[in-house]
DNA sequence: CAGGATCCGTCTTGATACTG
DNA sequence: CAGTATCAAGACGGATCCTG
């Protein structure tokens, strides 16, 4: 009873627990935007670097292969010139990227809230 | 019909965006858990920093401030010696917990296939 | 176009120590 | 107990050059 967590067999509070890093990737700065974004569309390495406003090619590079390893993205390379590689999500992905949809739909749509509370809390502290 | 953010007022795939903040908040790598981990109850300082493995003092004061601010935790300081503070979830803080939970709880139950996308892509790839 | 490799400055993290 | 202050290490991000 000391939490939901104990009859699971990954426990995500727990440091060593694989499932730390797979949530670090699909939570991380530019996992849930990348895994948003797909979740639209299939999307080409460049659309998608426009459509996820701000990251670098590194970062989307470094991101997009933590999640195709995670087993949440799908590669799939055309063989052809210029090249062509497509990025989507697996069905796994699809899940997962459903429930960050769901937080990011509703952060956004409660934005008015959290600005609200933004502005008495530095009223309070005096702006620091 | 380009994307389903096209009319929200608030869209946190463009870079500017003040949702894109809370999100990073909410799903950065220490607000997830202790989000979570105030879910279940309310938690002082100290058997927070005990539940969320591998949080610093700094890195869980930090995170605190950060939701505190946005209007997500609610934070109870009583004066009496030695202090005591208690921090819970605001309503809102609540709503957005349970999203997050919803998504950790998937990831711990698909563990397996994780392991295993992972195992399959490093043997592809010479175990790099 | 799709990225890997590298250099380098900056921001974040995490110990550690210290305060109320 | 509940934090803040400090500092060193490492992650992150951008720019650039290069390959296929």
């Amino acid at each position: 009873m000391a939490s939901d967590a104990d009859d699971l067999a990954f426990d995500v509070f727990s440091r060593q627990c694989p499932s730390r890093s797979t949530l670090e990737h699909v939570t991380g700065r530019w996992g849930s935007l990348t895994l948003g974004a797909l979740y639209e569309e299939g999307l080409r390495f460049n659309a998608l670097r426009r459509r996820v406003d701000g990251v670098s090619e590194k970062m989307l590079s470094q991101t997009l292969h933590a999640l195709e390893r995670d087993g949440l993205v799908l590669r799939e390379a055309q063989p052809v010139s210029p090249p062509r590689v497509d990025y989507e999500l697996t069905p796994l992905g699809r899940e997962v990227a459903e429930r960050l949809l769901g937080l990011i739909r509703l952060v956004e749509g409660r934005m008015d809230d959290v600005l609200t509370a933004r502005s008495r809390y530095d009223e309070t502290r005096g702006g620091r």
